[in-house]
DNA sequence: CCAGTATCCTGCAGGC
DNA sequence: TGCCTGCAGGATACTG
């Protein structure tokens, strides 16, 4: 589900709305995820403990808290955060709640379970097996400077090189689409044979994309909402994603799609090239 | 090292 | 009305 707009989002609402509560309670049974998630031992650690600060690194989630330790969290395709008063019902699949001090819960939910929820202690980030491979923010400002040579410097097609987290860490299947659409470069052209020039277009056309859609709350397709229960309104401003056999917004021709590493694409056959 | 494919899991839409 | 297939905002283990 959440590419780099909705976990900002969902970032942005967990520090509004639980910047310095207390953790009372652990609930949860113990389930495989992409990591092993084991509530009880978590209880031992978490109780007791403040969350302090709200950081994100491309799709991850890092609530540091207070004395020391972070808890990591990916939302994979189908998690979910959810701030919840204990009385509202809890969602399907909720294998994580954390009891707050002031009566309220987060919970964590997430059906198809490609998600994580891990515990590191303090000077486990630098070497944390996820972590320590993802490439460059997408939102940071010399990434325009950053992408071009990485992405000049592969054979894959572009909208693969986009969604390897190793090269450019936030950028999934949608926001990936839709870039390519507005910087006009197909998404089964070849790294090395897009110029650099045209990479530049599209480093900026990346930015420009997922600033849009931070602004926009994130993209709201089936499931995804914030933690309060809100959506994300940038699902209206897709111009190609999940629109093949639409007419091409800038120029009519019926967008096409295609399978490029193992995910559906879709493209205007005419403005892009 | 690099590129491409299979795999993990549940739910839902569409075809027969 | 079922039943079956394929597909879904992702990451990674494996193959060639």
């Amino acid at each position: 589900m959440p590419e780099l707009p909705e976990v900002e989002t969902v970032r942005r609402s967990l520090e509004l709305h639980l910047a310095g509560r207390t953790i009372t309670g652990v609930e949860g049974e113990a389930v495989k995820l992409r990591r092993p998630l084991d509530p009880k031992s978590l209880a031992r650690i978490l109780v007791g403990r403040r969350l302090e600060a709200f950081r994100r690194r491309g799709k991850f989630l890092l609530v540091d808290l207070e004395p020391e330790g972070t808890i990591l969290v990916h939302l994979g395709m189908s998690g979910r955060l959810q701030i919840a008063q204990p009385s509202e019902p809890r969602l399907p699949h909720n294998h994580l709640v954390l009891l707050l001090d002031d009566g309220r819960e987060l919970r964590y939910a997430d059906t198809r379970r490609f998600g994580l929820v891990d515990w590191l202690a303090p000077g486990a980030e630098a070497m944390d097996s996820s972590l320590s491979k993802l490439g460059v923010e997408p939102l940071d400002p010399h990434i325009a400077e950053i992408l071009p040579s990485l992405l000049h410097a592969r054979r894959a097609p572009v909208k693969a090189l986009l969604m390897d987290q190793r090269l450019i860490a936030g950028v999934g299947n949608i926001y990936a689409a839709e870039a390519l659409w507005r910087a006009r470069i197909r998404p089964t052209r070849a790294g090395n044979r897009t110029s650099l020039n045209r990479l530049t277009n599209l480093a900026v056309a990346v930015r420009g994309v997922l600033t849009e859609a931070v602004a926009q709350g994130g993209t709201t397709l089936r499931d995804y909402a914030t933690p309060e229960g809100g959506y994300g309104y940038f699902a209206l401003e897709l111009k190609v994603y999940g629109r093949q056999g639409e007419p091409c917004p800038s120029c009519g021709s019926t967008l096409r799609a295609g399978v490029i590493a193992g995910r559906t694409t879709a493209w205007c056959p005419i403005c892009q090239r």
